[in-house]
DNA sequence: TCATATACTTAGATGTTCTATGCATAGGGG
DNA sequence: CCCCTATGCATAGAACATCTAAGTATATGA
């Protein structure tokens, strides 16, 4: 699926599967708002936040960690978590926080749109 | 992004990708619910119905008709359109609407969990 | 000591979507 | 009468995120 998010914003690239993949990259940029935290904290925070209702997979997780650090999303600096073990302390950097943004608007645009086709009202 | 719907319905596969590629299904199978239409007129339909906000590339839309028949979610005739061309009218089979059924209730689910995520208020 | 939770890594497969083309025709404007 | 555009469908190939699955390592509690 796609470019579903068309030009509505403006600036979406062309290709939005930035939807679909824009969803997880969204829920991290989101987790780490407000506070730095390692891979396997961010998962568990967003499967809290949904009560279990979203699964983070760790081999998509990593993957995406590693895909919005090169994107210069995120930095990290390696750390120790309470439980004593090496950890990845990641942190969103000024560009990241800028997606997260838009990523969140286009997130709105998107669900407002399907909404509008499944007949709710829209809004 | 995936799973991300997990089991939360209980009936999940295990593998939800379902919500990205899911998602242009769900609009498809919403659109047909009321009436048969061809490819064309189904991407002007959700297009129409999201104010343009949706672009359904015929490259996605045409691959995803012939999955959702393969599948059995949808049935086709051959037929004229209002402008006198060769048109595949599709319908939803009983299976397709059950589908649709299911699909709308998990991407009730995922747009509530990452909207509480996204800390708008949990409904 | 062993099982489990924590924590990260990565290779390979899967699947959807996109880009880009191609074909074909109806109808309106010039 | 010709051409251009909108209508309609089809499909190959590439791109990309995600998943599955496996591996490494260690802290902690039973």
């Amino acid at each position: 699926m796609v470019d579903r998010l068309q030009r509505a914003t403006g600036k979406m690239p062309k290709n939005v599967p930035e939807l679909l993949k824009g969803t997880l990259d969204l829920l991290i940029l989101k987790t780490l708002e407000s506070e730095p935290l390692h891979g396997y904290a961010i998962a568990r925070s967003i499967e809290a936040a949904t009560e279990q209702a979203l699964q983070i997979e760790e081999g998509s997780l990593y993957p995406a960690l590693y895909r919005m650090t090169n994107r210069g999303l995120l930095r990290f600096v390696w750390g120790l978590s309470a439980g004593n073990r090496r950890i990845k302390s990641y942190r969103l950097t000024a560009k990241g926080r800028k997606r997260l943004e838009l990523e969140t608007a286009n997130w709105g645009h998107f669900a407002q749109a399907v909404a509008r086709v499944l007949g709710e009202h829209p809004a």
